[in-house]
DNA sequence: TTCATTGCAAATTATTTGCATTTGA
DNA sequence: TCAAATGCAAATAATTTGCAATGAA
């Protein structure tokens, strides 16, 4: 449900930017890589598979000018470095995301979609007169296959 | 209700780790300063009124024990760099905190106590598996200040 | 005494920037 | 043609690490 070539393609000419190799190249790597939280460092590996001139700061630079674009999100993993991932809501007005949920065992990232914030935002709205224009929600635990893995494991330890 | 410097020097004692002034003096820093967000460089230069002599990688050794500890958590505010405030709730069983407001318009953060996310961990649990321990929750827009500057300012301008 | 802790400086890592060159409109 | 975009290398900024000196137990 992401943004098409064509409709980026239109709306960089809109803005009086040029179309680009590498800008279609870094939309397609991430829109081919949903739900995958890749790094700058990855975007690059992986682009350069297809255009191995590109150099690393045309990703930064372009992963800049889609957020500007409200065409990726950034989170973080509190790794140390920004991740980036495609919009679900392409040009952005819907921009109500899924919230993740982070394995502290394997550190594996499950994405997960609900809507159950609006009420709370309201809330916010009503009670600070903050008015919320969007929200990031991570949760930490343990992912079900970790808890299997424990159990099997750790039957006979003490804590 | 954040932890007491008995309690901190005990739990160090507890663990076979060293009281030391540097220590007591970067979980006082952070005691005095709760929903302020701040830094290792803020810490740093805090501490340093008490201590000049202490180093910046000391601040960042002890940060790292405290949120090791569960006495302290970071959160990041999307500017390049870890801040650092103190848990509310001591030695980190009631590890429902507080949210964060974040005006992207003068850049203020605004705690806001809530625990509505109890009912979609719950939901969580039932529909993933997933075993949740700790949310982080972020919400980004403009606040009352700042809209109603807005109002003022923006009253006859067209976009 | 003795090993954990510290301060300092150097190293590392992610990201940004300056600039000459290239390229899309 | 020509400003925008790129690639490269150097700069920056946050954090980490190695190591000799210090200090708490």
């Amino acid at each position: 449900m992401s943004i098409s070539k064509e409709k980026f393609k239109e709306l960089l000419r809109e803005k009086g930017l040029k179309v680009t190799n590498q800008r279609l190249l870094v939309l397609e790597v991430l829109a081919d890589h949903r739900d995958k939280h890749l790094t700058a460092e990855d975007i690059y590996e992986l682009v350069k598979e297809d255009y191995p001139e590109i150099g690393l700061a045309t990703i930064y630079r372009t992963v800049q000018l889609l957020l500007e674009m409200q065409l990726v999100d950034r989170i973080s993993l509190d790794d140390g470095c920004a991740r980036y991932e495609i919009g679900e809501s392409g040009a952005g007005e819907g921009k109500h995301h899924h919230h993740h949920l982070i394995c502290r065992t394997c550190g594996k990232v499950v994405p997960f979609r609900d809507d159950l914030l609006e009420e709370l935002e309201r809330h916010i709205e009503k009670e600070t007169g903050f008015h919320v224009l969007d929200h990031e929600l991570k949760f930490f635990g343990m992912c079900m296959e970790c808890r299997k893995r424990q159990n099997s494991t750790e039957k006979h330890v003490e804590v």
